[in-house]
DNA sequence: TCTGGGGTCCTAGGACCC
DNA sequence: TCTGGGGTCCTAGGACCC
């Protein structure tokens, strides 16, 4: 039987505002929120400090009912670069602590450190992690520590700001069950809404349920929010998941509806142009490209198309969003458009894949020649070419065909 | 002048192949 | 002479998370 994991779940305390308050400490104590433009209809909290939540300030929320919890609201606009650079600090000091560290988005991660406490406490560890990133940074967060992801998650979840919990299996009942059913991570309003369908109010009643029955109601999750419950998650820590991104897409809101071709293919040209970068930055192809079109009603729709060649520019990628356009738009008002390259390749693996085809077909050409050579020998100079004149269907690919043009070629010198 | 933008994973139907 | 079923790919949409 192997020995338990020790699994951190490192989450930083409203990111962005926190960022912004390290930068300017006359914000801190204020309540402060961090939101697009209204003009530009962005208007939407994207974090706020602990102090406008107290007033019933929450993520998501328009602009405008945010100062009606809370007039004294101090707004500012994202800044993203300052956002990254800190969390880039961020993950390498947890990278000191073990190599295991699986970064999930830009203020939190998970860290395995079974094999890298030195004869140290965890708790102990995490403690002297969360000074510094503080004492450093400037910057709180709060520590989750337990034996997988998923309790780890919930842990971090229970002490905030500045907190650290430790959940063992043994404190799931006590610690886990209690609480009401949408604080589960994985569990959405919609999924809460079934679950409490058939009485299932806290995590507790669902970690005690009939797992088929949920399957019944959710279908493979049912079947997985089961076992987080209790407490089995058995998901490695994978540093490398980071770099497996599957899809790079961009979207925009436009200040107002349109269905002026102009504009729209103005606003494509432009997605299409920063899929590409992004896509050039990360080095990869894609495969398939999808349009998402949002109506003046929130109606949204995405259509894409798979293609059969590896594309990176942002010209190809704008006349393929651009025919999905023309193909699919009803002439309504548009809200919002994007793009999004799906089914990448890196372009290493492209290369590579590319040499081993050459390869092969070096090989294969090695092995046509040979079986000719022996056909020949034992029928006689000739045979092989006779048989040629009534094809037989083995030779089918075109690169084969071209093999027996070499082939004849060579017979001749 | 209500309701952003970046993602992942799952589902379900139809096409197509064996 | 009235019928199969498994597997994979493609497409569209939805749930969820930060």
């Amino acid at each position: 039987m192997s020995k338990g994991r020790i699994i951190f779940h490192v989450d930083m305390n409203s990111f962005y505002a926190s960022v912004e308050m390290a930068y300017r400490p006359d914000l801190k104590g204020k309540p402060l929120a961090i939101a697009g433009d209204p003009e530009k209809r962005k208007g939407i909290v994207v974090t706020s400090s602990y102090e406008a939540r107290a007033k019933g300030v929450k993520t998501t929320m328009p602009l405008w009912e945010a100062y009606e919890h809370c007039p004294d609201l101090i707004v500012m606009k994202p800044n993203f670069n300052r956002y990254r650079e800190a969390s880039q600090h961020i993950f390498s000091m947890l990278s000191e602590v073990t190599p295991f560290v699986q970064p999930v988005s830009i203020d939190e991660g998970y860290m395995d450190i079974t094999e890298y406490t030195r004869g140290e406490n965890p708790l102990e560890i995490a403690h002297s992690l969360q000074k510094r990133i503080m004492d450093e940074l400037d910057l709180p967060c709060s520590i989750g520590i337990a034996p997988n992801k998923f309790l780890a998650k919930m842990a971090s979840d229970m002490k905030k700001p500045l907190g650290i919990t430790v959940l063992r299996k043994r404190e799931i009942r006590n610690k886990l069950w209690p609480l009401p059913i949408g604080e589960m991570y994985g569990v959405g309003k919609k999924t809460e809404e079934k679950l409490r369908s058939i009485n299932i109010s806290t995590i507790g009643d669902l970690a005690t349920r009939d797992p088929y029955h949920l399957k019944q109601l959710l279908g493979i999750n049912g079947e997985r929010l089961n076992s987080r419950a209790n407490g089995i998650d058995d998901r490695p820590v994978d540093p490398d998941a980071v770099n497996e991104f599957k899809s790079i897409g961009n979207s925009n809101t436009l200040p107002f509806d349109t269905t002026d071709r102009k504009e729209i293919d103005q606003l494509l040209n432009q997605l299409a142009k920063k899929v590409s970068e992004r896509m050039a930055n990360k080095q990869v192809f894609s495969e398939n490209i999808q349009l998402m079109i949002r109506y003046s009603d929130r109606k949204t729709i995405t259509r894409s198309k798979q293609l059969n060649q590896l594309i990176d520019s942002s010209s190809d990628i704008f006349s393929i969003a651009s025919r999905l356009f023309d193909e699919h738009w009803n002439e309504e008002p548009i809200r919002l458009l994007g793009i999004t390259a799906q089914h990448l390749v890196l372009k290493e693996e492209v290369a590579q894949q590319l040499d081993l085809f050459n390869y092969e077909k070096e090989a294969e050409k090695e092995k046509l020649y040979q079986a000719m050579e022996s056909i020949e020998e034992k029928y006689g100079k000739g045979t092989f070419i006779k048989h040629q004149d009534n094809p037989q269907p083995s030779v089918t690919t075109s690169f084969q065909k071209d093999f027996l043009n070499d082939y004849k070629k060579n017979k001749k010198n």
